[in-house]
DNA sequence: CCGAAAAGAAACGCTTCCGTAACGGTCTGA
DNA sequence: TCAGACCGTTACGGAAGCGTTTCTTTTCGG
């Protein structure tokens, strides 16, 4: 089920979308927090800190950084993998989902708005 | 002409973008920095420290980093306003078209790879 | 003609992020 | 069993962001 956006409609959806957030959000996510967050409640887990940092391309401390930061803020949590424990299994709060469902319905609005 | 979106899809085309994103651009704009460019670019000129701030509900310094940051990486220019030389119009260049070309691209594809 | 207002930049101290490197705890296979 | 690999964190120096405040230039009304 493809979604199919003119260059147009695209670049306004993402101007719109940051807009709000940049003005509603006082939280203020890097790019890099984002994705990691998105990644971890949308892809099956377990996650660990290695393998993000493998897909995002980045180095482990800033995964270990991000987590920290989000996990101040009550978006994630970290516990020790009891079967290997050397793995940190990150997982997810209700405060994260409900961050990313305020998000969803910011994208989907802004989606609706968009004119031409 | 709006776009309607599930939750899911709005969420999943966020996800993959931001992450291609993430991997693609060592420049690591902030979303404040990437909501400028884009209104900038999306709006019609003139576009001024002040207005932007007040838009983006920042305080002017913010723009002024901004435009010097995204100045440095050849993204926007600005220059004097004649008419009232308090004034500084803040203007486009190819470097930022090219990047905000590519961005809508990369929306583009990672829409039309939605599933669900 | 001059003082107040406005616009943007610069200064200041602080916080947060970065990449590299080093570190402890844990596992594993030779 | 123990040396080496692996995993996540921490330390470190540096870069960049933040908000507040101050400064310079320019405009404009009385």
């Amino acid at each position: 089920m493809p979604v199919e956006l003119t260059a147009s409609q695209a670049l306004n959806l993402w101007h719109s979308v940051s807009l709000e957030q940049v003005r509603v959000d006082n939280r203020d996510l890097t790019l890099r927090q984002i994705s990691i967050l998105l990644h971890i409640y949308l892809v099956p887990p377990p996650h660990t800190v290695r393998g993000l940092a493998g897909i995002l391309g980045v180095t482990k401390p800033v995964i270990t950084r991000a987590l920290d930061t989000m996990g101040d803020l009550g978006l994630v949590t970290r516990s020790r993998d009891e079967r290997d424990k050397r793995n940190v299994i990150i997982k997810r709060t209700v405060d994260g989902a409900l961050y990313l469902e305020k998000l969803g319905d910011l994208i989907i609005d802004q989606g609706r708005k968009l004119s031409i």
